[in-house]
DNA sequence: CTCCGTGAGTTGGAAAAACAAACCCTCACT
DNA sequence: AGTGAGGGTTTGTTTTTCCAACTCACGGAG
């Protein structure tokens, strides 16, 4: 008989990470959407050895998440860029900038400031597409769909 | 004297990242939120390396994320919850979670579904908190902070 | 009392990743 | 001919992961 299958609870949350969770890669998604897509760029403004960079990169693109495209011909350049998947985690890096500015920094120390096309600053936070409401943990109920997969009830701390 | 003194942009996102980014970490924090919080559980639920795990645990409660509580004496027991900082990263997870459903998976293919207390199925989007309009990438601006990082504009592919 | 099981980790050694620095190649410019 | 930029690859070393086995404290069964 089999020693210890490993058998993780069945996730998007742990897919998506399989893909955009390992070291730099969100960091890397953060410049190609500032339009900081070139190698060298990347290398300077993440901080990452240039050959885990190339390594990530090449993941992103198989993944779907990004294009590295020619931005010159003679000599030949390459750009890489978000496509609309990519984009689409940009809510992802909104997100956690929000709670990294509020958990992590002092008011006075925001080193980005997003701004939104409403002409305010932008202050991102994640709603229920139904209600529109904030997304507070007490209003959530988890209903795993495969077998053998539960949930306690949610106790927080303190 | 310095060789090359490794100059990152300054950014929530990687300071955030700095503090959950490492791999588990999430996944961690996703069975806390459940409600799943004894090491067991989230060995099984996570599928991790119990020693990494242990790594990862007391680095959550060094930051505050998570803390260490006794669900019994004799035998001494612990079990692990979200603080408030803990549960106001779960949106993060929401919004990967809402990201992985829909590019990593078939639509009958949802492993978990979240029930808002609005009474319908929770699908997160991430909206400006002055307009309350979604977040979508072209309207918004990015403006560091800190002289010397720029970003250009934004290209997407495709 | 002895044995078995459970929970919550530690320990030890092998395999995989990250890291840093140097290197390569193609072109453009001087 | 030499220099420099851009976009990586190579090489060798240091860290991390990973896995299995082990520990320790207890609680209950026989």
């Amino acid at each position: 008989m089999a020693a210890a299958p490993k058998n993780p609870r069945p996730c998007s949350i742990a897919d998506a990470l399989a893909l955009v969770g390992e070291k730099y890669s969100l960091l890397v998604l953060r410049e190609v959407c500032l339009g900081n897509g070139r190698f060298d760029q990347l290398v300077r403004n993440i901080g990452a050895p240039r050959d885990i960079l190339a390594t990530r990169l090449r993941r992103l693109v198989d993944a779907g998440i990004l294009t590295r495209q020619p931005y010159s011909e003679r000599p030949q350049r390459f750009e890489y860029r978000p496509t609309r998947a990519g984009l689409e985690l940009e809510p992802v890096l909104m997100t956690l900038m929000e709670w990294g500015d509020r958990h992590l920094r002092a008011d006075d120390d925001r080193p980005m400031v997003i701004e939104h096309a409403c002409g305010s600053e932008l202050v991102p936070q994640v709603t229920c597409r139904a209600c529109g409401d904030t997304v507070r943990h007490e209003d959530l109920t988890a209903h795993p769909q495969a077998p053998g997969w539960t949930v306690a009830g949610p106790t927080v701390a303190q």
